[in-house]
RNA sequence: UCCGGGUUGGGGUAGUGGUAUCCUUCAGCCUUGUGGUGGCUGAGACGUGGGUUCAAUUCCCGCACCCGGACCCA
């Protein structure tokens, strides 16, 4: 017996059962909404990563030489991939672009609950659009997806913010202020206690004073983004756009699950004005799932043309996790159509028969390792089939095959012509 | 990288310084003609390396892996 590798799992017929529902769950709401789905490799050069996020990363990379000399890595995220090929064709691409894609990425980090070295998420970009209906679509989409999978508002809150926001407020301030660093700080605000989340304002330049004004303003509601645009042009630009943002997604419809949260900040330095994060309301602390936003100086980043982006990515561990617990993940259990059971030298009539139930389009099992008919049926019960046809010679003797409902346990006898007939799924009632 | 807990047949467990209990599961048979209910037979475990010992699954140390958390989350 070998082991698994740390981190990596498989995954046994039931639970790819309910992983495939949620995936294509998730696919299907982009699609509707016009994305069209990409691929990308596994392999990218390691510098890609490092040119981006610096030398440190390769850390948190499976990366190695190939045969060739060259240093590549698994891909730990889709981002750069995706930018790669939208500059190559930017030319030719009718914008906005829309894309998504489903596929595992691998990072070598230690393995925690809803965390794993190899983890799948659904990617979702639009590029070439600054219009705020972009930034509503992409939460839109986000929305459908959970609501698609059974979440309701109850289990799941969308929070958003505007960085723009947060660092013109940060610039309004009479300090010389590390705006970056301060956002870092706003994003660890909920991990930390008070004393320390304002010491860290205070070492990116504010005074504590400021510290606490600055605060005090992140707590605005939606009512009071006028005074804030009051403290500077690029604020009252930033309010602008994210009202705009929030009017759109009412008209989506999805507006219900948003939150206006000016302390949600998100780690990640690339993003530029709307950013989200989703939270799992089922549990008492309330956890990200996942997040998003606008990164219009990525794509100038990797050498295109200035172009506008947005986007999120959930993980599908986490959102099991969220589903698990909101009560609406899937039952992990697989079932059969039917099990044609066939005794004595009937192979050709069971053959037959199977074949016609598959053109219906039916999970059709049939014995393919020669057992008993006590064995056959046993296995017809362990796959949960719902209807046995017992092809055997003494039903074949007088032009019949037998039918039974597994779980009633009723059967009767039918015309061996006659099965399955014109039904689309024939069952003991269809000849009762 | 760090902290805490864990590891006994496929799954769940009992137990012990002298190699292991029970349940379940799986396979075959009773049963070429009935599974979810019976009977019989069989398969299958002390994570790994080292130490202590006459003897280690049991005690000690390291490691691996699993679960949870910190850091991180591009």
């Amino acid at each position: 017996m070998y082991d698994r590798v740390k981190g990596f799992r498989d995954f046994y017929p039931e639970e790819m059962q309910a992983r495939r529902w949620a995936m294509d769950t998730l696919e299907s709401v982009a699609k509707r909404y016009g994305f069209r789905e990409i691929g990308t490799p596994a392999l990218e050069p390691t510098e890609m990563y490092t040119d981006k996020s610096g030398e440190e990363i390769v850390e948190e990379l499976y990366s190695f030489e190939d045969k060739g000399g060259r240093s590549v890595a698994l891909t730990p995220e889709l981002t750069p991939s995706v930018a790669r090929m939208f500059v190559e064709k930017q030319q030719a691409l009718s914008k906005p672009v829309k894309w998504v894609s489903t596929r595992p990425f691998w990072r070598y980090e230690q393995v925690q609950q809803g965390r794993f070295r190899e983890f799948y998420q659904t990617n979702v970009d639009i590029f070439g659009s600054s219009d705020p209906a972009a930034d509503a679509e992409v939460l839109a989409v986000a929305v459908d997806m959970l609501t698609d999978l059974g979440l309701t508002s109850e289990d799941f809150e969308i929070r958003v913010s505007h960085r723009d926001i947060l660092s013109g407020l940060l610039e309004s301030f009479d300090a010389d202020v590390d705006t970056r660093e301060a956002i870092r700080a706003v994003d660890k605000r909920a991990k930390v206690d008070r004393d320390e989340y304002l010491d860290s304002l205070y070492e990116t330049g504010l005074s504590y004073d400021q510290a606490e004004a600055f605060d005090e303003l992140l707590q605005s509601s939606e009512d009071e983004l006028d005074t804030l645009a009051e403290r500077s042009e690029a604020v009252a630009e930033a309010t602008e756009n994210l009202r705009a943002v929030l009017a759109a997604t009412e008209d989506f419809g999805v507006r219900d699950h948003l939150t206006l949260s000016l302390t949600t900040a998100r780690g990640l330095d690339y993003y530029t004005g709307v950013v989200f994060e989703c939270f799992d309301s089922t549990g008492e602390v309330s956890r990200s799932v996942f997040g998003g936003g606008r990164y219009d100086d990525l794509i100038e980043g990797f050498g295109g043309q200035s172009t506008p982006a947005v986007g999120f990515a959930p993980g599908h561990a986490t959102l099991q996790l969220l589903c698990q617990r909101a009560g609406v993940w899937p039952e992990e259990t697989l079932s059969t159509d039917y099990y044609v059971l066939q005794v004595g030298d009937t192979r050709a009539t069971a053959a037959r028969i199977a074949r016609d139930l598959r053109e219906l389009g039916h999970v059709v099992e049939a014995d393919v390792a020669d057992r008993s008919f006590g064995a056959q049926m046993g296995y017809a019960d362990g796959i949960n089939a719902e209807t046995v046809v017992i092809v055997g010679e003494q039903d074949l003797a007088n032009d019949e095959v037998t039918l039974k409902e597994m779980d009633e346990g009723e059967q009767i006898s039918v015309p061996v012509d006659d099965f399955p007939g014109d039904h689309d799924r024939p069952t003991f009632d269809d000849f009762a």
